[in-house]
Formats: C-alpha cells, structure tokens, sequence
DNA sequence: GCAAATTTGTTGATATTTGTCAATAAGCAG
DNA sequence: CTGCTTATTGACAAATATCAACAAATTTGC
C-alpha cells in the first residue's frame, strides 16, 4: 500500500465515522503511529482534516454538522483579537471604512466600539449590528443571499452598490495567501464581493492571520501590489517575514504589547 | 473518549438544555471535577460557551435565542404570535414571500420554521437569520442603512432589488390602519420599502395588530383596495368589524383556538 | 454580617500524546 | 547498479491531559 493510498483511505474512514485515534489507526494498518502521526499532519496541511490531541477530525470547512450559528469566532482568538486591535488604530472618527464579514473583521470591528461618526460598509451581519449599536455611526448592510449559518451576505445583488460609495480604507481577510498570487479565497461569491471592495478603496488592509500563510485558494482576490498595508499574528514564522520583505509588502507584526496586569 | 470528542459531546447538552454543572458532568461522564472545569474554560476561550459559578452556559453569540438587541417583541406578543400563527399557514414549501422587519413578521417567520424551500425577501435582521437556518430555504437580506437597533435595514439602495424579484406574497404591518387611509407608517424609510413591496407583490396581506386600528401616521403604504387579506387579532372592536366589511377588506381575526392539529 | 458549604485555581505527580532526530528502508531517475 | 529523494521506524524529550489534594475565592444559609 502506497503513502497516497494510506491517506487515501484514511480520508474515507473519516467520512464515514467522527474522528480517527492515532493508535487504533496504526494498528488497524499495521503501521507505526509515527507515520499515522504523519498522514494526519499531511492531511492537515491539505487542509483535508484538522487534527485534535489524540487523533484526528473533519475539517470543519468540510464538516456540515460544525456550522453552527456563527459559530466562526473560536480559533485563534486570541491572535485575531490582537490584528484586531492593532488595525483599529488606522480607523480616526468619521472614517469611511470597509469591513468584511470574516471573524478578523469582527474583532477589529469589537476595538472600534470607542469611534464615533464612523460610515462603515459591510457584510457582515454580526458587525454591522454591533457597530449601528453606536448611533453616532453609519452603518450599511450590503443586501444579498444569508449564508446557513447567518453570518454574511453575499451575492450578485450586493456588488453593484459598492461602486456607488467612496470608501476610504477596506479591511479584508482571507482564506489564504501566497507571494504570488496574493489573497485568495475559498468561497466565490465571498472572493467576488471582496475583489470589488479592494478595486474601490483608496487604501486596502489585509488581515491574515499566520496560519493563512502558504495556502493557496481557489479565486484570488488581491495581488501584493494592491495591499496597502498587512497585519498578521506573532506565530509568523521568520521564512515568511523575509519572503514578505523580499515581495515588498509592509506589513506588522501584532504582539501582546501592554504588559500584563500583576 | 478524546478530550475533543468530550468537549464536543459537552456542546451538543448544552445545546439541550440550558446550563451544564461541574459535578453532574464529572459524574456522568466519568472524569474528574477538574478536568470538566478545564473544558468548561478551554470552551469558553474559543467562545463556545460563557462560564457561571458552578457550570457553564451557552455564549450569548451562539445563542440564537438571545435578543440582546431590543426586539421589541414584548407588547402584545401574544396576539402578534396568534397573526403569526394564522398568517404561516397561507405560505407552503418553496413559496417565494416578502417579510418587512416589523415584530409581527417575525412571529410569522417562527411559525415558518417547518416550511423548506422558501425564497424569502426581507429587510429583517432576526427574521432573515432565523429562515436562513434552514438551508433549503434561499434568504435575500435587503441592503440599507442599518437601524439603531440593529434590528432592520432602510434605505434607497435596497429599493431596486425589489423590482427585480418575483414575489409571490408579501406580509407586512404598519403603524397605522384607517378605512379612507388604508396602511400607514411613521417611518418615511420603511413607508418607501413596503410600497414598493406592495406594489411588486402578486398578493399582499396586511398583518395589524388590534391597536393599530384608528391611528393614521403621516406615508399611506397601501390603499385598502390593494390589500389582499387582512389579519388581526380578537381584540378588534365590533365598529372596526363593521367598517372593515363596509369597506370590503377580507380580514380574519385569529383567536386561540384557531386550527390547532395536534 | 459571619460561618459553612461549594466552587475555583493551583500545584505536583502520572500517563498519554506529540514532535524531533537519526537510522533504515523503499521508491525512482539516470 | 548507483546516487538521490522520500517514507518509515524506534527512541527520546517536550508538550498536553488528567487527577487528587489543598488553599483561595465565591456563594449560600442563617
């Protein structure tokens, strides 16, 4: 049995049952669990599955039962909260500001609470509602298709509007990104709404967060020359930092910078 | 059992019911006190829970039943949960409807929830997540200027969608019902929304609360000769009864004991 | 407001799981 | 066959999960 074949089938056990346990697994193949150990690394890096301590699972992506009502703020929270907080300091009151319906957006959307007079243009729905909280600001939901688990809009209904407004900064995320083709994204529809976001922006900041690095996705959404600007968490790892200066494209690195209380 | 497939497991209780406890989880499922209180915290750091003295409950973001945003579903929720009821049986799988964004909508709309294939048309924040739940339905949000509330979208951006869609049957409300008037409304955004709606619609039911009877606010929305069918509550007085038959509206008044199949 | 009861976070011990690394085996182009 | 890459394995250190015991914090009962 080759190592293709293995994963192969290792992929269709997973469709059929949960999860996977790494020791039941090498058994049952009559491999060592090193190199079940492996596959499911592999699997992941393909983005196939997603490992958990122990074994492994469906990629949530793949996984239909995981999609729960926006259910999308868990993983990595905690870094998405620091871009989060770092990109809010380019937002001053009365700002026009773009923001896409990803969970980065969100939590950048949580540190712009203290703003005020803000004309935000999202299709988000979660922050859209948090930011009309503010009645100092603007918010405008742009219409089309609720996604299942009611979170975003999207839909050729939604694109033409963006033309008609003048949005100084767009803040976009993205399901992965490459030196060379840029910010790419997995679901079409989100990649067109945000390709149109990035062509009608003065200024386009991306927000990719350190596992995004390396995959690279269906439709591609900016190049590098189009990011103005890029926020990513500390796990970057250095091969990366010098692949974005080599590329030229300015980015931050968002690190826990207040000490911690006590 | 893996420590991802406990803490999954844990999810879907909480799901069933409204809070878990650390010794009762302890107990059935086996492991230690500390251990569930560690899985009570790693899932409230990835957000999938809120964490209480003595157990856990479900996070106000994957809550769906939370309305932290002022829904003003209180007054009269009885009676508009009647119209609601009522109104749901006019609509059958994979019918194409339009919803404004008023409360009584969405009581329409949960009474929808065993209806698939809908295409629905909305300007509702709540009652376009609530259907888009079910995945067989196809939910259009209408854009606009969201309100502070966070509850519905305005606007004229939105209005030229409606032109482009074929709707079927439009429920809507208002703030205001007279004989010589017809439907009336006190905001100039949302009267412009539900005219149009009124217009483009094959068949266009009025949902009026008994309350509204008498009030004439300042935009007419429908003239009474457009209203397909009308639906109130047993709170109307027997000289509204008069008036609306002298005026040959169709109406009918849900009561209690309205078809109730077991 | 105080004391008892409960719950919580912490610590250290133990068991599993994981990644790393070097050695070996297998696959493959020339 | 030879040299090269990739896959696999066992050994071991690092990381993670669990548990029990205990002190700190919180809630409850009076």
């Amino acid at each position: 049995m080759t190592t293709y074949e293995r994963r192969q089938s290792l992929m269709d056990l997973l469709r059929k049952q949960p999860g996977l346990r790494v020791p039941e697994i090498a058994l049952s193949l009559g491999v060592s669990e090193g190199t079940v150990r492996n596959d499911f690394n592999a699997l992941e890096e393909d983005g196939h599955l997603t490992r958990v301590h122990g074994g492994a699972v469906l990629s949530v992506s793949s996984n239909p039962s995981n999609s729960e009502f926006g259910i999308r703020h868990q993983e990595r929270s905690q870094e998405k909260n620091l871009i989060g907080q770092v990109a809010a300091q380019l937002v001053s009151d009365g700002d026009s500001i773009l923001l896409d319906a990803s969970s980065t957006a969100y939590y950048l959307a949580l540190n712009l609470k203290e703003r005020s007079r803000l004309r935000v243009v999202t299709n988000g729905i979660e922050i859209a509602r948090l930011l009309a909280h503010n009645t100092s600001n603007t918010v405008i939901l742009i219409g089309g298709v609720v996604s299942a688990d009611g979170s975003s809009l999207t839909g050729l209904l939604s694109e033409q509007i963006i033309d008609e407004l003048r949005i100084q900064k767009a803040f976009v995320s993205c399901s992965g990104f490459s030196v060379e083709s840029g910010l790419t994204e997995v679901h079409l529809e989100e990649a067109q709404l945000k390709r149109k976001a990035i062509e009608s922006a003065r200024q386009v900041f991306a927000l990719v967060d350190s596992r995004k690095f390396g995959h690279e996705d269906l439709t591609p959404i900016a190049r590098p020359l189009q990011i103005t600007h890029l926020f990513t968490d500390s796990d970057i790892s250095d091969e990366w930092k010098a692949k974005l200066q080599l590329a030229n494209i300015p980015f931050t690195i968002c690190k826990e910078q207040a000490v911690l209380p006590k």
